[in-house]
DNA sequence: CACAGGTCTCTTTTT
DNA sequence: GAGACCTGTG
């Protein structure tokens, strides 16, 4: 390892500064994981550390595992020894073995998003409060946000003492925490604060990790919240070896606590720290830094940085608006065809970045339509899915039964002819016993108000819950599965329930890699417990796709949130306008640090691109049920123009948009103009608004019989007829993937190639 | 009381 | 396009 000719020297100082508090500053691609790796590395071979006595903290899963990989490279696989983990599950690992001294079975689990929604909807009904008055949502949010703060339910009241408003929340609060508890769980940021609990009230258990961890690297900084910082703070506080890395201009988490003023006075929290700035960028090219620096130097609250290459200027930075959604996926994927055929780029070069997760719909169809290879890095995943999340219940009821929120999730599923009444019923009946839900149902007898026909189900319910686990004590995990699925009918009925037969087929898929996990646990684990399992799994945010490995070529769709940390030779931030980037939310919003948030996320997928770097935006676009113009989005002006490459300049479009009528009447008929036709959004009022009022415009089509043509849906075919259907032509063509067509010439755009 | 089928609402971002 | 909510029927 030769660190002087490996690194620039702001990174070699990075790298040898290994005692004592370290705050690096590493702008956007200035090789800031390089330096890491190197910096472990360094600690491994050179100090001679064991690697048991590091810790690496990150975000992301796949952030931990690239960093481990990447060491395991330099340092050999000592590294395998080193803690290289997310906040989350380094706590479950702490917790692990000391979740009795707070009171937890030592068996507790973890409630995901999907828990904490029923869990707080028991509590309503428990509290008889209103949703509507006082959305779920953002109870959990107020919730979340006071974990976040290290605030328990006593302290949350007692800090908003006198507001009424949140002394009701308080008072949820108090009963979720409960209903968690009672159930042997804990949610996201109970992780973290009992973890921090745990370290405050039982010292030698904190002596015991501070001597464990005497190195401690966090990965970052910047989005860590209150109750992060409080965790790694005591975790350092012995020997002080806290090297946190970071970039205030990329804090993008703000709406889940992260506090950006950890890293801002980082060196007010440790004082006599070392402070590393790195701000030559190894990845872009100048006009994309440029544009990335004009941007964020809006923002009031940051450390200044300015990112700086010795690279070429590239390329200008190309703006595109275009009529609709759907033209905007058609440009970018047209684009993306050319490039490709022309042999300038594979298709693994490209990402496209939205702001929301629902913008990529229309991205996938055109990219499809083409033929175009592409994976969408969802935010929907595996272990929240239904069918999974019904699956696991099954499993969890089979091995224990504990957890009240599980078996009712699945007591009725499929339907045997128990209802809610009969559920709240029983739910009294076993608080007022003392009993838990399924020990409950043994008693059915005594419950009064449930008819004999659920009577009757649940026992048989009961009862078919004792016999899978009587015959689960012999067999594997996926042979307990196979008796659920078997015994349950669960496969007929998500074969009735599947809306399509694609998605039948989709979540037997979900079933058969749920085997494939579990088998593979089983086979690994000393001791195979399913509530370990969970734990394990539940935190990995792993996505459905993701076999085949990453040498893939394909044209990668995700939200400029999941873009963090990675780079392509070419990106394309597709929806740049206002009201959606930034989102009305934080236009709307009194607090004007809402904006720089955006601005941030605006700053982190610019600086995703290597070379090219393209901004499209559509002039309308469906939202809240009917559509609205919008203008290019503030963050495109904020770019000068001399860096900028672009059809039409945003004043342009502001003027245009002024022509624009508003009211809905107005705004349908200047719809018609713009057609975005069969586009899924569109709305049965519109349609027959255009029927109405409309008279497509009747053009002679720009292609013949014979020729091949594109259709933004149905994809390449060949025109088989022309004729004129009075109103406009009517053209028949055979599509390669759907076979022969009729239709009308003005609404299909059928494009010669 | 259970359930099917309809309507309405709402979509930022995630461990 | 999913999930919550409402209504009529058995």
């Amino acid at each position: 390892m030769d660190i002087d000719r490996e690194l620039n020297p702001e990174q070699a100082r990075a790298v040898r500064q290994t005692e004592g508090p370290v705050l690096i500053l590493a702008g956007a691609g200035s090789g800031k994981t390089r330096t890491i790796v190197y910096r472990m590395a360094y600690l491994l071979t050179e100090m001679k550390v064991a690697p048991w006595n590091i810790l690496a903290v990150t975000f992301t899963n796949k952030a931990a595992n690239e960093m481990k990989e990447r060491i395991r490279e330099m340092a050999g696989n000592a590294a395998g020894q080193m803690l290289v983990s997310t906040f989350h599950s380094a706590c479950v690992r702490i917790l692990y073995s000391n979740a009795r001294k707070l009171g937890y079975p030592e068996k507790f689990e973890i409630a995901d998003t999907t828990d904490q929604k029923s869990i707080i909807k028991n509590v309503y009904k428990k509290l008889q409060i209103d949703p509507k008055k006082q959305p779920e949502k953002m109870t959990l949010n107020i919730i979340s946000g006071a974990k976040d703060e290290l605030l328990s339910p006593e302290d949350f009241e007692r800090v908003n003492y006198g507001d009424p408003y949140m002394e009701r929340v308080a008072g949820i609060y108090r009963e979720y925490q409960k209903t968690l508890f009672s159930n042997g769980m804990m949610d996201f940021d109970d992780l973290i604060m009992n973890t921090v609990r745990l370290f405050r009230e039982f010292p030698d258990v904190l002596d015991h990790y501070q001597e464990r961890f005497r190195y401690i690297s966090v990965d970052e900084y910047q989005d860590t919240n209150t109750s992060q910082f409080e965790l790694i703070r005591l975790l350092s506080d012995k020997y002080k070896n806290i090297c946190v890395v970071g970039d205030d201009d990329q804090s993008i988490y703000r709406f889940r606590g992260a506090n950006i003023y950890n890293i801002l006075d980082f060196e007010k929290h440790f004082p006599g720290c070392c402070v590393v700035k790195l701000e030559e960028n190894y990845r872009s090219t100048e006009n994309i830094l440029n544009a990335a620096n004009a941007v964020i130097k809006h923002n009031s609250e940051r450390k200044y940085k300015s990112l700086w290459t010795a690279g070429d200027k590239g390329e200008r930075i190309r703006f595109r608006q275009l009529s609709d959604p759907t033209a905007e996926a058609s440009f970018i994927a047209d684009e993306i065809r050319t490039k490709k055929e022309r042999g300038e780029r594979s298709y693994g070069d490209f990402a496209i970045l939205t702001r929301t997760n629902i913008q990529s719909k229309e991205l996938e169809d055109a990219l499809r339509v083409r033929s175009i290879e592409y994976d969408v890095v969802k935010g929907l995943r595996f272990w929240d899915t239904k069918v999974i999340k019904d699956l696991t219940s099954y499993l969890l009821t089979v091995d224990n039964a504990l957890n009240d929120i599980r078996v009712i999730r699945i007591i009725n599923l499929p339907k045997r002819g128990i209802g809610d009444a009969s559920i709240n019923k029983i739910s009294v009946f076993a608080a007022a016993n003392g009993l838990s839900f399924f020990d409950a149902l043994s008693r059915i007898e005594y419950v009064g108000g449930v008819p004999a026909k659920a009577k009757a189900a649940i026992r048989d319910f009961y009862e078919m819950i004792l016999r899978i686990r009587a015959s689960s004590k012999n067999m594997g995990f996926s042979g307990t599965l196979n008796r659920i699925l078997e015994e349950t009918g669960y496969m007929d009925y998500l074969f009735m329930e599947a809306e399509t037969p694609d998605r039948y087929k989709e979540e037997k898929e979900y079933i058969e890699k749920l085997r494939e996990t579990l088998d593979a646990y089983e086979n690994e684990a000393e001791e195979p417990d399913l509530t370990d399992f969970m734990r394990q799994n539940g935190l990995e945010g792993s996505n459905l796709d993701k076999e085949g490995g990453d040498s893939k070529d394909k044209v990668l769709i995700m939200t400029m949130h999941n873009a963090k940390g990675l780079e392509f030779p070419e990106v394309y931030m597709a929806g740049m306008e206002e009201g959606l980037f930034p989102g009305y939310a934080a236009i709307n919003s009194e607090d004007p640090l809402a904006i720089e948030e955006e601005r941030r996320l605006c700053y982190v997928g610019i600086t995703r691109a290597k070379e090219s770097l393209t901004l499209t935006a559509a002039r309308s676009r469906m939202a809240k049920g009917e559509w609205r113009f919008a203008s290019a989005s503030r963050f495109i002006k904020e770019i000068p123009k001399e860096l900028l490459n672009m059809s039409t300049t945003p004043e342009a479009t502001e003027r245009k948009e002024k022509i624009f009528p508003i009211n809905r009447e107005e705004a349908e008929r200047a719809f018609e103009r713009i057609p975005p036709a069969f586009s899924p959004g569109f709305k049965k009022r519109s349609i027959a608004a255009i029927k109405k009022g409309s008279e497509i415009e009747k053009v002679l089509p720009a292609y013949k019989e014979g020729d091949r043509v594109m259709h933004f849906k149905q994809g390449e075919g060949t025109v088989l007829s022309i004729r004129d259907g009075g109103r406009d032509y009517e053209v028949t063509v055979d599509f390669d993937k759907t076979g022969v067509r009729k239709m009308f010439a003005g609404f299909a755009k059928l494009k010669k190639i």
